[in-house]
DNA sequence: AAGTGGTCTAGACCACAAA
DNA sequence: TTGTGGTCTAGACCACTTG
């Protein structure tokens, strides 16, 4: 430790106690004023290194309760969730799009739960075709509540993944990662066999409490979905 | 606006603008100083709040250039990754581990790539069932490097998922995650029919520049991953 | 060269949770 | 009750990057 002491060598040095077993799993470390004193710096800067490592899970912080290592520390993966549009231009290849069908339809039971609805009610639902160099890439089926994107919006030419996330400013969501087969339908749609496996990502979107659509997306089989940390 | 302000505030009001389009996407928004004197607080409480939704995606921001609204907002999507124990755990059901395999072997050629091996070296090949209410819950499938884990270290009743969460602090790593078909022996191996589809995941850790291990899990029929935002 | 965000400081008060 | 982290302030200097 020389040199100017920021909050990043800080936390360097903590991390480095961490792994080095100086600061034992399920062990309370020193209080920030105390580390602030040793490393000669503001216990804001302290402050700082311990709030960022506890984000990461390499630290268990309660007031008063004091800062521990945790026995079992939780790593995080963070994905970046782009316009598929972005996601296919991004891999070289020419994005297209065709709108299957929009229609307004009584929200199903299984959409119902997703979206926290106490009845059935209206909702557009739209399936839309996602295309890498002319080939199938990713089957958009969305649930969209009307009150945030009515008849007058149209998906012709812009997919509703785009213009939601262009759009609107979420609040919260869930998203639920998982295989499936290609029935009969998905592998005309995908232009793949019957019983290709497929990854699909369930998602939901709300504004405050108000749902505003839930969206399977299923991708043609060898998608992969990667991320660093 | 009224009471005390704090970053939480500053960071509400702020994402209120933009979803109000009152700071339009691509547009500059006001300096930090400028947010203080509006506000009535310090410029250290603006820049955590602006710090804060920058890292959520919603702003972009330079030094020097200012802080503008993307065109099209990245979302992030947090993942907790826990070890597979408390995964079945946290789901009620009673956790169960068994070790199929453990030798040393030259690392192939995927392995090789994943894990950046300029050349194929000896590494530590396991396999190992993970269960939940006795029934086959997860395959890994893992290389790991002997330098961080040598023979002295048992993996029979530990799994080296486990074991590598525990005892080394992770630098950096990369996950895939994708869909895959059940085979022959991974039917066999997950107690499932052959041709399931099963979500899968493919995970390198290294410390430094050194590789420390490579995985792969894949899960039984039915798996989801679920994440909230 | 100059403007913007990034960060540090020293001090203060507060909120929460453990004792 | 009390100790700990959470946060705010006012001011300062610095680093990056754009014009």
């Amino acid at each position: 430790m020389e040199g100017p002491v920021t909050w990043q060598s800080v936390r360097a040095e903590a991390l480095r106690r961490i792994s080095a077993r100086e600061w034992p799993p399920g062990s309370q470390i020193p209080h920030e004023a105390d580390l602030a004193a040793e490393f000669g710096c503001a216990r804001a800067t302290v402050n700082r290194a311990l709030r960022d490592l506890a984000e990461s899970g390499y630290l268990d912080r309660r007031r008063k309760g004091g800062t521990r290592v945790p026995l079992t520390p939780v790593r995080k993966a963070t994905f970046a969730i782009s316009i598929i549009r972005q996601d296919v231009e991004g891999r070289g290849q020419a994005y297209g799009y065709r709108l299957l069908s929009d229609e307004l339809t009584l929200s199903p039971e299984p959409v119902c739960t997703a979206l926290k609805l106490d009845a059935p009610m209206p909702l557009r639902a739209l399936k839309a075709l996602h295309l890498a160099d002319d080939r199938p890439f990713c089957l958009e089926c969305r649930w969209i509540n009307p009150a945030f994107a009515g008849p007058e919006v149209r998906f012709d030419s812009i997919s509703a993944n785009e213009w939601l996330v262009r759009n609107l400013a979420f609040s919260g969501g869930g998203f639920c990662f998982y295989a499936t087969l290609a029935d009969a339908e998905l592998a005309g749609l995908l232009d793949c066999a019957p019983g290709a496996a497929l990854f699909a990502i369930d998602r939901t979107t709300f504004s405050d409490a108000q749902p505003i659509t839930a969206v399977t997306l299923t991708y043609a089989p060898g998608y992969r979905m990667v991320t660093e940390i």
